[in-house]
DNA sequence: CGGCACATTTAAAACGTTATAAGTTACCTC
DNA sequence: GAGGTAACTTATAACGTTTTAAATGTGCCG
């Protein structure tokens, strides 16, 4: 059973230990390297992290050995003696599912911590919609060391929660806390604002802005941007209350085709989604109203769908993977350390001012 | 700096020990269940694990406590003791972007996952279609215990990999290996069957169907399905070679578009995606064509986007969220040591004969 | 009552990493 | 050449869990 190599067999023991070491094909960890350059595993760690005290020539000699033999730190070891965890949780709500918003943001989150050690992983909400109970557990429990979240509140108790505790996040949203936290935001007041306007000036006398529900921070920001401008041209407007973009597509479509059949219909409509705006092109069509002809529709556009289908619908865009990159960006700062100055990014909308 | 509680100071450092890691307010642990019960952190954790030769009274107590302590273990400890690092990879695809068909699976999985002690971790393909580098990686690494992937090719070469290594995964479609794995698939053969079936009863007389790119096992068997019905009633049909359902949607529509001012246009298509069915509405409807008068669509409906806006298109439903929660059940039983029988499953579509 | 099986509990070691504190040289100064 | 100080390197312990092997006690048999 002993390794038969070895003549002196009595205080031989380590180099005995060594060879094997080398010479078995278990995954490589320190101590392969170690054995590999005669350093100690503490060097060859101090090494890999490029510790100053370590001179320049064993640190070249590690990192080659490492190289070499495609040694790659075990991130449960590195975890539990850290206290680190390398992972950055995603809270995934229903509600992301249409349209792809939720990968979106996660390739582009991907992409951020690509070459990093952290590691994405998915936390879904079943329950209620704000997922304050997956946020506690997180944080009393240790299971990330960033979180990131969307369809945030003006006073969203998750954003509460981490703020007492210290625990690093970003937020896809603002909120109306006195504390400065991490987000990034689309400037919605400057969608919704910009959208109603381009619709007034193709000569629409009476826009409609369908909102997300009311309780949602961008709700606030769409709703300011559309009154905004109403307010500037001086025309009617309308704002539904029965339906919200959250609302199952069908009942945005019927609730549209009931509008449209009504006396003093809309005749231009600010779309937060694509999905909205093709409720409402299906809903108007109905009454035999055409767009671009008898009415107009100015959408936000988040992906390659609807644009492209209908070109005759004027969008804005909001690019959610650049949004979920500078996410990353922003957490990975956090949690290193930085302070909370220049990491609240308001993404200006792609305004490019119609030829009409 | 010593705890002056203790009066005793000699062989009392154990004792000393433990009242301090009960009363210190760090995360519960093996050892603070140990020492509030009084048993060996050995015996906890195996009375945790329901060990039979721990006694059934040491059990309870040592569960109630864990359990009023909020114990619960920690995940970086277990994965270097056991090496089983309890999680479960997803490899994203940028194809799965649109629609939230990876969101929906990943539901599903998240679904199936819960009450277990597994993650669900993404990671991202960015560089080529086959992300059999990202694969050997994880393998290689033991950097999950399992893998989620999708858009299999009849020898798909990460299915190979993973069978050669023994690795534990479940493919959300099927290959031609002889060797058997374990797969969650929809039944495509049948829904395109069905769906030219369909058009066919509805007296169309020259279906078309657009493919996903020829070299994805799926195509095939939406060929087949197709090809099968076509032959059955011996009318013409037609399948583009120019544009497959992974095209940019404007190419879709301006394919379609182009074909409909042609002669011996289509009367009939079998849509394998929402998407794709509304790039055909709009391309037909270029040339005054209108859905259910000149032309009948029958479409696979995987969200609730596209049969609520259309009501006259015509859908066969692909339950995305099932299907992960079924994936995420067969990879579970997997990963448990099951065999490879019964871990096939066909999900049938839904067939709701159309009353025509 | 010695011994042996049984039931239950425990001590000790290990997984691979990092942090703390302690070595080991070589070189310089007076 | 004693003493000190850089400049590197290293031994040891620890993170919290599971595993292996050993220990403890209890009852039964001859």
């Amino acid at each position: 059973m002993c390794s038969p190599r070895v003549s002196i067999s009595l205080p031989d023991t380590p180099k005995s230990a060594r060879s094997e070491s080398v010479l078995k094909g278990g995954k490589p960890t320190l101590r392969t390297i170690a054995d590999i350059t005669g350093f100690a595993v503490t060097t060859v760690s101090r090494a890999l992290s490029n510790a100053p005290q370590i001179s320049l020539d064993t640190r070249k000699r590690v990192h080659q050995v490492a190289a070499e033999i495609g040694y790659l730190p075990d991130r449960a070891a590195q975890r539990l003696k850290t206290g680190r965890t390398n992972v950055i949780s995603v809270l995934l709500d229903p509600h992301e599912e249409i349209l792809g918003y939720g990968t979106s943001l996660m390739l582009g989150l991907a992409k951020a911590l690509k070459n990093t050690p952290y590691h994405l992983i998915v936390t879904p909400n079943f329950i209620n919609d704000s997922n304050v109970d997956a946020i506690r557990h997180i944080v009393r429990n240790g299971m990330a060391d960033g979180l990131i979240f969307s369809r945030t509140e003006p006073f969203d108790p998750r954003v509460r929660l981490l703020l007492e505790n210290g625990f690093p996040f970003v937020t896809h949203g603002r909120t109306e806390f006195t504390t400065p936290h991490p987000y990034v935001d689309y400037d919605n007041f400057s969608f919704a604002y910009e959208a109603t306007r381009r619709l007034i000036a193709r000569g629409r006398r009476k826009p409609m802005i369908i909102l997300p529900p009311k309780r949602m921070t961008f709700s606030q920001h769409l709703l300011h941007g559309f009154m905004t401008a109403v307010r500037e041209a001086g025309v009617t407007y309308e704002i539904p209350t029965e339906i919200d973009l959250d609302c199952p597509v069908d009942q945005i479509r019927d609730y549209i085709s009931r509008r449209a059949g009504q006396p003093d219909a809309p005749d231009g409509f600010a779309c937060g989604g694509e999905v909205s705006a093709l409720a409402t092109i299906t809903g108007m069509s109905d009454h035999g109203l055409t767009l671009g002809v008898e009415y107009d529709i100015v959408a936000k556009q988040t992906s390659k769908l609807l644009v492209n289908i209908q070109p005759r619908v004027e969008t804005i865009y909001e690019d959610l993977t650049d949004t979920g990159e500078q996410m990353g960006r922003i957490l990975l700062a956090r949690i290193a350390g930085g302070e909370t100055t220049d990491m609240q990014v308001l993404l200006k909308p792609q305004i490019n001012f119609p030829a009409v």
